[in-house]
DNA sequence: CATGAATGAGGTTTCATTCAT
DNA sequence: GATGAATGAAACCTCATTCAT
């Protein structure tokens, strides 16, 4: 008697999680180029040849990792364009920055080597400097409303301090002073001192 | 009628610089394992064999590019240890990461992906998390110096900034307003504004 | 309610075609190796593992199809040792070659398939030169008993004839004019025209 | 001292050659999909990975040898278009043609193959129905000129006997009558006999 | 010093076959 | 009887490295 067609999706889903999960701590960890089909298999405890049950390729596996960091971006900006007040709102997208980048290194260190490399190719389309700009430009309309002096020179000091700080939390690891940090820049960010840029 | 020495020496010379140049040119852009020594030899327009005169191996290559970086990196901090007022320090210090980054960004990509992917070994030493506290301590020392309230995270902040600068004018090439942030950014630093600090 | 014996035996009858007819059509159009047992089962419309339940192996399915197929061959001959004259026998077999062929192409695809290579090797106890030779041997006496001058070469070009037919309706499919080709060689080995031949 | 640009010319065409060589005598003996390439390189006394030196695919090499076969079928016909006698035309086509075939069996088994799977895809522009209609038709003016009776239908029965003695000439090896039966079918395009059909 | 042909280990991918359900 | 997930051997292909010249 085969299995039910509930059976077999359950079973399907668990064995692409098991591969994703695998392939994106390898990924992060040594890169596409430098992970093997073989190495995935031996991580996720599955043999080569099942991977190809579920991906196309190697490189259809680093796509749909592709596609779920952009989703979770989507995800976690979402709720910030819900709120009114400048100030809340950035403070809103440091923590949400500190905290998904600190819960969810891998993926952040894979999204670098994907602005590094065009390895496989497709992403293009998002990860180029057009992408990028159109975040400085939602950062300075924050600025903007703020009333700030220079919301341009602002959002692209902000963006910096956002970046670097990823850069820190995922290369210094347990090193870094998230916390005191963090409170730090929120700070920064506050109405009060907001309204001493005016 | 046999070359001399000096001929030699400097065919040698020639050769290596070519070898480098394209490697580094070539890593920076599509990774190390992305990299063929066929590529190499096609763009340094030399044979492959030749390559193995000059180096032991691939990752021989690498390691050469990656000393002269840290050189580099030495050699442009050094006139900063000779500057006494922090607030110059500091100035300096934007403007030659800016100057440095711009001019040299095939070296800093590739200096991103040493610090993404430990490929080559060997680099565990330098690029790992005690070396960026260190640069945090040194940072943290100028504000100590400068009197500022909170020296150490306006250390962490300003590493934040240049760091996230860098990302930033590397990924965005000619699109980021350069010389606008910068200037911003060493007002930031200006005597005026760090005295406002204390 | 249990299935009877013989509804078992219906399902496994009408199972065991679908599959032989799948694995005859994709064999001749894509050949043994170019078809995967994937690629039959998808045709079939039936689980990768259900062939396993009527056939041991690939190998097995294509042995059941050559039999089947020289079952067929053998059957269409039969008749025609019934016929006493030779002319009529001739004619017999050019209508039957032509008639067989152009209602079963993929069978005669695939018996030139098994000729080309020896593929799913048991087979040259038949499809060997020696097995040829047999064939030409009974039309030589054909048209021995026709009373030509020339049996020998003629039967070896009434097989050249038959032959070549087949692979021109093989490969040139509607654009063959058929029935006109039919007539004339059935001509040519008409009681009167094989009279001239004395 | 590297070696000549001569001498590497020279040593690449023995290569090459020997891998031609090699791949066509195993595509014809086991089919396209049957060899691998390990198979050719034992073959050839290489390595594998030499073999895409000089090749970009498995299909290159095919492919290259499907040129080389179709260049020859040309070479082959050339001369023919320059005889201005039917009867000297047809007999020249049938000498040529089992010379051709019995001095190269194994490019015909692998025309035959190409013809049998359209695996290396690319081919169907010339081994497809209309290709041969077009050798039809040439035939069919030959007739005509000949002045025969029905020279459609002659033509469709002498590519027939063309094509099965060529079949029976690859598949019966030194079991063939090969003068005998060439010979006889020499006459049949005689002048003396294709007076006759007049 | 310089060349590129040649090797072979290892990478990606395919697929006949097995097996738990 | 029936399903398709899972395996692993073997296929195609890449590439760092060696070597004869």
């Amino acid at each position: 008697m085969p299995r039910t067609e509930e059976q077999f999706h359950e079973i399907r889903e668990r064995s692409k999680t098991q591969i994703l999960n695998s392939s994106l701590k390898l990924f992060a960890e040594k890169g596409f180029k430098g992970t093997s089909i073989s190495d995935i298999a031996k991580d996720a405890k599955i043999s080569k040849g099942l991977i190809y049950n579920y991906f196309e390729s190697k490189t259809a596996i680093v796509e749909a990792i592709y596609l779920h960091l952009l989703n979770e971006m989507q995800r976690m900006m979402e709720p910030i364009y819900e709120l009114k007040d400048p100030s809340e709102k950035l403070q809103r997208i440091v923590m949400d920055t500190v905290k998904y980048t600190s819960e969810n290194k891998d993926y952040w260190k894979l999204y670098l080597n994907f602005m590094l490399q065009p390895s496989p190719v497709k992403f293009e389309e998002v990860l180029n400097p057009k992408f990028f700009q159109k975040f400085f430009l939602e950062f300075e309309e924050i600025f903007t409303d703020a009333g700030v002096k220079e919301p341009k020179n602002m959002a692209y000091e902000f963006a910096a301090i956002l970046d670097g700080m990823q850069m820190h939390i995922l290369f210094m690891d347990n090193l870094y002073p998230l916390k005191e940090i963090q409170n730090y820049i929120l700070n920064k960010y506050s109405k009060k001192e907001l309204k001493k840029k005016k």
